[in-house]
DNA sequence: CGTAACATTGATCGGGTTCAATCTGCGTGG
DNA sequence: CCACGCAGATTGAACCCGATCAATGTTACG
């Protein structure tokens, strides 16, 4: 049972300089020639979500760590939360007792919608790393809306933005082979760091083999091979004293590596 | 290609009498002893839901067939639809032109909240019987939950709900066995006629073997199979002259079937 | 009656799981 | 400091579930 983060309220007013800065991934070796660009669209989309968020509600402040819980399930519902930093995944544990990694979110995404429908949360929401946590109080972004339709509308947004991105989870389960399944999450995993503006030539991928297994509907073993048969091809590389910070030097190379597997399987 | 439904518009105070009524599935030999017991709740909440929607809001009513689709992806989004009856399932089809069952969707539910993220639909939805689609413009509902925050709830709600919905697909489909993702699905589909007040002794199942197989990420082999097994095992029974038509004489049985399977596993 | 879509069933194959052994890094306590 | 334990990761070998390939059956419909 971890014990929860310490709670520091702030004026909703207070200026909008970032949070506590996430941990430095770790020492960049050379250059940043596999940097991915960032996204810039995004970025602005997620700054301007927040600059709203203190402008029009008292937004609670909370700063957490690795394995801090956000909420937790069964927890009753009545906020939501905003990620102003940090990396989090979502578990659910079904009835029988299996744990799921059911999401991962990042700088920007919401938190706490599963609880909406049933007046509890439904899953833990799980740090992976220091961030900061916006908290708002549900019946007070419920009011907000009413008097800011912009602000509704980035809410709606930002689930709408989530049932897809599940979606897009659901169909690389349900169509991809293994290896590929591993590059797609790759491809999340940086796309998702690139989209926020971290930098993504040297990444940490803070899951175990276990969970990314989990969260792809594999084994570890096979997450393993996977990992592993990638950097034998050398299109990612290990950090040399720690096999869970990779590096893509090339991520064209990465999905054409899948293609032309898929392409071999579907010629005969 | 199929051809649009015509559309029925009608005065927003319309009495509430339910729309055309779904086909009967077929003729109901003896009892009904399997029935499955409706969800009052459910059923109420819908109720709310259509009522508030017609006193608060111009809906649009639009009766579809079998076939139709209520939107396709790629359209611009402009509207969200609420069934009052009928049977519906969402196809994606990704960039590789793989087609993807990603959802099935009943009396009550939501349909185009996909849309909202990008101001473009994501997905098709394609009306799999006779049904009626009430669709409302999205700028006019915003409107209005700004008005009514009972309406913006309910939105929301329903919002919450199909994330839950999908998130419990993907852990079928991660952590469960051939077999066992089969029955989760007949319980699905049987849960969602049942808590409508549909009646449930024998199920239409609508859906080739093909899109459950690929509902499930499975071949439309194997669905076939747990199929046939099941019904060796009479634990579901096949309408004599369709194969599409099935009776679940006892859900329980069912569920211990699959229980002891995994007990089976589990054990050594 | 002929055709096409859907479904069933069998035989075979293979990707991923399972089981098991080993390795590595790291924190802990003697 | 080192020994120890432990969690995570890797790798190999055998197996098995579900996919694939193929043939046949069934229903619907012009």
């Amino acid at each position: 049972m971890q014990t929860a983060a310490p709670i520091v309220t702030t004026p909703a007013i207070a200026p909008l300089t970032r949070g506590i800065p996430a941990r430095r991934e770790f020492a960049v070796p050379s250059g940043e020639g596999a940097q991915r660009r960032a996204d810039p669209d995004t970025a602005a989309r997620i700054a301007e979500t927040m600059k709203l968020l203190v402008e029009v509600l008292e937004v609670k402040r909370r700063v957490v760590r690795a394995g801090d819980l956000v909420y937790r399930a069964g927890e009753a519902f009545t906020s939501l939360h905003i990620l102003n930093s940090g990396l989090f995944k979502l578990l659910s544990s079904s009835a029988e007792g299996r744990e799921q990694v059911v999401g991962l979110r990042f700088r920007g995404d919401w938190l706490g919608f599963c609880g909406i429908a049933k007046g509890r949360y439904t899953c833990d929401a799980v740090a992976m790393d220091t961030g900061e946590v916006w908290t708002v109080r549900y019946d007070a972004l419920l009011r907000a809306c009413a008097e800011h339709p912009e602000l509704m509308e980035v809410m709606h947004a930002a689930m709408s933005h989530e049932m897809m991105r599940d979606r897009d989870v659901l169909i690389s389960i349900c169509t991809l082979p293994a290896d590929a399944r591993v590059v797609a999450f790759l491809h999340y995993w940086a796309d998702s760091l690139a989209s926020r503006g971290l930098r993504t030539d040297q990444i940490s991928l803070r899951l175990t083999r276990a969970e990314i297994g989990n969260y792809l509907g594999l084994t570890l073993e096979t997450v393993s091979r996977v990992l592993s048969k990638l950097a034998r091809a050398q299109l990612i590389a290990f950090n040399e004293r720690n096999r869970r910070d990779i590096c893509i030097p090339d991520f064209h190379a990465l999905d054409a590596f899948i293609q032309r597997r898929e392409a071999a399987a579907g010629l005969h």
